[in-house]
RNA sequence: GUGCCUGUAGCUCAGCUGGAUAGAGCAACGGACUUCUAAUCCGUAGGCCGGGGGUUCGAAUCCCUCCAGGCACGCCA
């Protein structure tokens, strides 16, 4: 079934003029079939959807549609002929279209009048640091749950990148119209919790009586700063835990360690940029019954089944390879039990439409149970989403670095800050996809040179800032769009520039829709690119007036477009390099 | 052994839901500063898209298989 469509013009606010475009390119061949097939010209068929794509050489125009090959088989006339008999039934009337051709198998190529990127400036400079921003969540409530790392110890590089990646989603899925709530799962109970307490005991035991009075545990944690805790807490309290009994012992070292490392994370995360919304504990879960009510709903549900003294939850049930441990023979809830408690908490209690947990690749095994759980809550999973990024392997001296939080001798978040900067590992961590390994070399992220991606792009907002700085110490400004003829920008520099520009509201929707803010700094390194080339070809300076405004107008786009994708990434945009 | 991720230029990586002649940065080589910031630009060179089958108008992209690397297969998280 095929309707006639109409199309309209100019964008309103917060708009994404490529999608507008491409709705209007989507209507005219639409619009041509249907008077096609009035004609008589083409037999009835059905569409589904009419695809429109970006062509990779220029000369194929802006926009292109398969739809004659599509059509090929229906219609059964060659390619070639559909597209002809299209293109001779198409109007573009009030578009941004000039027209179209056939070519190549039959594709139809469609060319743009160049007042779309004329308007694409006015836009910018109306909408200023809200442009890039659409609205394609309509509120929606999502949380974003990244990082939660075991407070045992200091973040590592895997938690550097979780922390990039899952921030920057935030970041972006906030820009593309969501509610979006970050949050920290600060794993406060269970088994890991123990451990800690018994290395620390140990720990505390050994400075008091010599490191052979008692050996230290086999699971234990072996990290420095375990110890340094317990030189601290003797400092202060000497040694009143020495004669007290171990249960007790442990949980008064842990009530002293934990907030610490707490406070640390916190501290850490938020020098890199990372502001959360919620801390959520893990130990609230078991505190307000929580944990019981939805141990209780599985087991009402037939979904929880007895074997070995422990008790299972039937993840079988749903698809999943065995069925996972819930509450151990000793009695004790798994890690597992309490996350389905809170992702119960997070889908019922406080009501998120959409749930996405950064994972690092080693815990990639909990997706699929994960899942399971939801579902076996009565949620659609795939209000889930469970994005697994992959391990880092650090360079250092052209030789892999190893990182271990058991062993103690790793890179943490607090060094890789004081070695390479906030601004060079977000954008670092952020160039690649999720789903690749990634490679840190910190002799390159530390070079401040042009190996080092991130000061190209930091280096064109300051020298556009440069430039705007001295042409208004002469009393000039940045004009406005409306009373400038921007028709002026003509060089293939000053229309590859804005066309890149115009690309930012769809870039932000393709993000969006794939979690994946890498495309970000790719495309911020493009813009800053074809910036550079602009700036080498055109002058602004002392160019004549209108001219000069023009390139204004220009300039200042470019500017707004470099900051609000480098704001979307938590990078500094400086003004002086 | 089973499952997940990865394999694209010398290196690090893009390549959207299958599209037209596979891209970028770095490294290499050759050029451009009396001019708004040379942390820049312009140009050259560089490829069995891991191998092999299949699906179709059309495959780096989808399916199968094999090879290589990473990760996981616990009553740890």
């Amino acid at each position: 079934m095929i309707f006639a469509c109409q199309s309209g013009r100019l964008g309103n606010p917060m708009t994404n003029l490529i999608e507008n475009i491409r709705g209007q390119v989507r209507c005219i061949v639409n619009n041509a079939l249907i008077s096609a097939i009035e004609k008589g010209e083409l037999p009835d068929c059905e569409v589904n959807e009419i695809a429109v794509e970006t062509p990779k050489e220029k000369e194929h125009g802006e926009f292109s549609t398969n739809i004659a090959m599509q059509l090929a088989k229906q219609v059964r006339k060659a390619p070639v002929k559909t597209a002809a008999i299209l293109i001779a039934n198409m109007d573009f009337t009030n578009t941004y279209i000039s027209r179209a051709e056939s070519a190549g198998p039959g594709f139809i190529n469609f060319y743009l009048n160049s007042s779309w990127l004329y308007d694409t400036l006015e836009i910018i400079s109306r909408e200023r640091e809200d442009y890039g921003k659409i609205n394609i969540g309509h509120g929606k409530k999502v949380m974003v749950e990244f990082v939660s790392a075991n407070p045992t110890g200091p973040l590592h590089m895997g938690n550097a990148r979780g922390g990039a990646l899952g921030d920057c989603i935030a970041s972006v899925l906030n820009a593309a119209g969501y509610d979006v709530t970050r949050e920290f799962y600060v794993n406060d109970a269970g088994n890991q919790i123990e451990r800690f307490g018994i290395s620390l005991e140990a720990r505390y035991l050994q400075l008091l009586k010599g490191t052979d009075a008692i050996a230290f545990p086999e699971d234990g944690y072996q990290g420095e700063d375990i110890i340094d805790h317990m030189k601290n807490y003797i400092e202060q309290y000497g040694d009143k835990l020495l004669e007290a009994d171990s249960e007790k012992r442990r949980k008064e070292l842990v009530s002293y360690a934990l907030p610490k490392n707490i406070e640390r994370i916190r501290k850490g995360l938020e020098a890199y940029g990372i502001k959360y919304d919620v801390w959520f504990s893990e130990q609230s879960l078991y505190d307000s019954g929580e944990l019981e009510e939805t141990l209780k709903f599985l087991r009402d549900k037939d979904l929880v089944t007895e074997m070995d003294g422990a008790q299972w939850f039937k993840a079988t049930e749903f698809g999943v390879e065995k069925d996972e441990v819930i509450i151990r023979n000793n009695g004790l809830p798994t890690y597992f039990a309490s996350d389905i408690a809170y992702h119960r908490n997070k889908f019922y209690k406080r009501g998120f439409d959409w749930v996405i947990n950064l994972l690092g690749a080693d815990h990639h095994g909990h997706v699929a149970r994960m899942k399971a759980a939801v579902s076996a809550l009565g949620i659609d999973s795939s209000k889930l989403d469970i994005v697994i990024f992959q391990l880092v392997r650090l360079f250092k001296n052209g030789e892999v670095a190893r990182m271990s939080k058991r062993t103690g001798r790793s890179i943490s978040l607090d060094d890789l800050l004081e070695e390479v900067g906030r601004d060079a590992a977000r954008f670092i961590f952020n160039t690649k996809a999720s789903g690749s390994h990634l490679d840190f070399d910190l002799d390159l992220a530390v070079k401040q040179s042009n190996e080092n991606p991130v000061y190209y792009v930091q280096y064109a907002h300051a020298r556009i800032c440069s430039m705007l700085r001295l042409i208004e110490s002469e009393g000039i400004s940045v004009p406005g769009a409306e009373d400038t003829d921007l028709s002026l920008l003509n060089a293939p520099e000053e229309m590859e520039l804005i066309r890149k520009l115009a690309e930012f509201p769809d870039e932000i929707r393709i993000s969006a829709q794939t979690l994946e803010p890498s495309r970000l700094t790719r495309y911020v390194t493009d813009v800053a690119s074809l910036f550079h080339s602009f700036y080498n070809a055109c002058r602004v300076k002392g160019e004549e007036e209108s001219i000069m405004k023009a390139r204004l107008v220009l300039v200042s786009a470019t500017q707004i477009v470099i900051k609000n994708v480098l704001s979307i990434l938590s990078i500094s945009a400086p003004e002086r390099m």
